[in-house]
DNA sequence: CGCGACCTGCAT
DNA sequence: ATGCAGGTCGCG
């Protein structure tokens, strides 16, 4: 589930549960999980106390108060699972076990998350937060100046603006009624600034979604997404028919009658 | 650049 | 059985 929204809801449970609690152990259940965080790492986290859980992009960042920092990255389907149940779910890769006796378990279906220990602050090439107001007109009609991708897959660049994901992208573009396919270097700044504005207002709704729904199982709203997911379904703008490409090897959806070039 | 690899589970 | 999945890296 992890883009900005979701990360950021994840964020804040983890925060909840770490900030200012020592860790007193750390299992690590899977191989993939064992690659980015050796025993010699895992065990080195013992005794560490958290002093602020931070996200970057859609990365975590634990800060430690011996200065060395824990990353996590959720990738695919990384989430946390809090609380951790008596019984541990198969898909739950790692534990963490704090001194007060909470528990914080990174459950992860795919086990592709990734997580490890840093010496500092980890130094990261991302673009300014997709919700920051770094994020400016300005600034990314510079960046988008530089490449001739296409504008969904400049969006899927980090080190471009960090924390939309392919579902996001999607929607912000639908959105801002820009057609994917869309040469980054050809998008007239009144369009790129309809574009900052459809990025925040998609993360501004998906958080709202978050916040009502994180942690939750059931009712999931079915109009979550306008065309995410929605290949020959209507347009919820003009009707017409959703269309689903491939960019970069991920499927782009969006409307050919009401998003343009 | 696109493409496989990394993993597992789900829908077809 | 096959193909696909909300991400990223490293390869050719």
């Amino acid at each position: 589930m992890p883009e900005l929204p979701e990360v950021e809801m994840a964020a804040a449970l983890a925060r909840r549960v770490a900030t200012g609690r020592t860790i007193t152990s750390v299992l690590v259940r899977h191989r993939a999980q064992r690659r980015s965080l050796p025993p010699r790492d895992a065990r080195a986290l013992r005794g560490a106390r958290v002093t602020a859980v931070e996200r970057r992009g859609k990365a975590q960042l634990f800060r430690l108060s011996d200065g060395r920092a824990l990353l996590v990255h959720f990738r695919m389907t990384g989430d946390w699972l809090h609380p951790v149940p008596r019984r541990l779910p198969a898909t739950a890769r790692l534990v963490f076990t704090f001194d007060d006796g909470s528990r914080l378990a990174l459950d992860d279906p795919r086990a592709l998350s990734v997580i490890s220990l840093c010496d500092g602050p980890p130094a990261s090439r991302a673009g300014p937060d997709a919700i920051a107001p770094e994020l400016s007109p300005t600034y990314l009609a510079a960046a988008l100046a530089r490449r001739r991708i296409p504008i969904k897959v400049a969006l899927l660049d980090q080190s471009i603006v960090a924390g939309i994901g392919n579902i996001y992208a999607s929607e912000a573009l639908w959105r801002s009624r820009i057609d994917p396919r869309t040469p980054s270097n050809r998008l007239e700044p009144p369009r790129v600034r309809a574009l900052v504005r459809a990025i925040r207002a998609t993360m501004a709704s998906a958080l709202k979604y978050q916040e009502r729904y994180y942690g939750r199982e059931a009712r999931e709203p079915a109009n979550r997404f306008a065309v995410y997911d929605r290949e020959g379904k209507r347009c919820r703008r003009c009707g017409s028919t959703i269309s689903r490409i491939v960019q970069a090897g991920r499927s782009s959806y969006f409307c050919r009658s009401c998003q343009k070039r």
